[in-house]
DNA sequence: GAGGAACTTGACCGCCCGGTCAAGGAACGG
DNA sequence: CCGTTCCTTGACCGGGCGGTCAAGTTCCTC
C-alpha cells in the first residue's frame, strides 16, 4: 500500500488531514465542483502543501477510492470469517457491506459518483468484481448443495449488489433509518430473490 | 411542456440538434467536463446559438432528464395498460423499464449521474418516486390479495428498482447481453424477492 | 551549530470555463 | 423593398481552474 515515499509523523498527520477533508468535500459538493484550492483551504494550509502529499487530485481521489474499497472489503471478511453455512455467508456478507456503508456515508457517496465517471469507473468495477467473486463462490455453493434452485451466479450477485446499494442509499442515508433494521430488509429480499426458503 | 418560446421549424431542429448532441456527449465524458464550447462545436454553430435556446448549461441538463424520465414512464404505462393482475402489472413495468433503458444508453446514464450530483438529485428522485408510487400500488394490491407475504411495499419497490438498475448497466449495457433475456432475470429475481410463488 | 531533508508558503502561470453582446444575415408578411 | 422577428456569429469578459516554483521555515542528525 505504501507509496515508497518518506514522511515523517508530522507528514503522515497532514496527509491525513487532506485525505479526511477531501474525502468530505468530494462527498458533499462533488469531485468536479471541488477544487485544490477548496481542500487546502479547509485544512488552512498552502496550495504547495497538497503538490506535496500527492501528484495530482485525480491521484488523490483513487486513493480514496482504493483505500475504501479495501476497508470496506475487510470488514466483510470478518463477518464471515467464522460461518460454515453459504447461504449464512451470503447473508452475513450482504449484512456486512449494509452497515458498513451506514457507517461510512462518504465513502459510499463516493463510489456512487465514480462508478458514474469514465476516469474511476474501471476502478470501481475492479473493486466491485472482489466482492462479487465472494458471493459469486457462495451462490455457487448454494447451487451445487441443492439449497437454492439452479441459475447465473454472477447475475444473481449483480442483483443483490443492485439491491443493498439503492435501499442502503434511500433509507439509511436519506431518511436515517436503522442500518440494522435495513441490512435485515435487504437481506430477507435477496435470499428470496435467488430462492431460498 | 411548451417553454413559451415561439420558434420556427428551423429553430426547432437546431433545438433538438443541440440536446442531441449535448445527451451524447454528457453521457460520454459526463455532465462537468463537458463545456458548451463543447457542444456547439459538435453541432458546427457559434457559441450564441447555445444561449439563444437555453438559458444555461444546467437548465439544458434537466430539460433533458425530465424528457427521458416522462419518456420512459410513458413506455411503462403502455406496457401495463391492458394487464389486470397486479404481479403481472410489476413484472411488465420491470421488464419495459430495463428495455427502455437498453434503447436509451444514453439517457440511463444521465440517470446515474444525475442522481450522485446534488443539483440534480432532487429532479432524480421525484421522477423515481412517480415511478416507485406505481409498483407500491401493484404490490401493495398483491399483498391485500394474499398474493404475496406482508411487506413495506416501497421497500420492496426501492429493492426491485435496485435490481433492474445495476443489473440492465452490468448485462444490458456493458456487455451487450440481450434486453429481453435480462429483463426476464430481472423480473424473476424480484418476484422472488417479494415472495411470489 | 552546521547542514540537509522534510515541509510550507502564496504569488504566479497558462488555460479554459460559463456566459454576454453588438453586429449581421435569413425569412417573411405587407 | 421595407420592417420586423428569428436566428447566428465569434470576439470578449471576469473569474476560477489545476498545477508550479523559488524562497522560506522547521526539525532532526551529527
Amino acid at each position: 500500500m505504501s507509496t515508497g515515499r518518506r514522511l515523517t509523523p508530522r507528514g503522515e498527520e497532514r496527509r491525513a488531514q487532506l485525505i479526511a477533508h477531501a474525502t468530505s468535500l468530494f462527498a458533499t459538493r462533488g469531485y468536479h465542483p471541488t477544487s485544490v484550492a477548496d481542500i487546502v483551504e479547509g485544512v488552512g494550509v498552502g496550495k504547495g502543501v497538497f503538490y506535496w502529499y500527492f501528484s495530482s487530485k485525480e491521484e488523490l481521489f483513487v486513493e480514496i477510492l482504493l483505500g475504501a474499497q479495501s476497508d470496506m472489503r475487510r470488514r466483510q471478511q470478518r463477518a464471515i470469517a467464522d460461518l460454515d453455512d453459504p447461504l449464512e455467508r451470503l447473508a452475513a456478507g450482504v449484512r456486512a457491506a449494509v452497515l458498513w456503508s451506514a457507517e461510512h456515508r462518504d465513502l459510499f457517496r463516493l463510489f456512487e459518483f465514480a462508478a458514474t465517471d469514465d476516469t474511476f469507473a474501471d476502478a470501481v468495477r475492479r473493486g466491485r468484481s472482489v466482492m462479487l467473486n465472494d458471493a459469486v463462490h457462495h451462490l455457487h455453493a448454494a447451487i451445487e448443495a441443492g439449497r437454492i434452485p439452479p441459475a447465473d451466479p454472477e447475475r444473481l450477485a449483480h442483483a443483490i449488489l443492485g439491491v443493498s446499494t439503492l435501499v442502503t442509499l434511500e433509507y439509511v442515508h436519506h431518511r436515517g433509518e436503522p442500518a440494522e433494521d435495513v441490512a435485515d430488509m435487504v437481506a430477507r429480499f435477496c435470499l428470496g430473490g435467488i430462492g431460498a426458503a
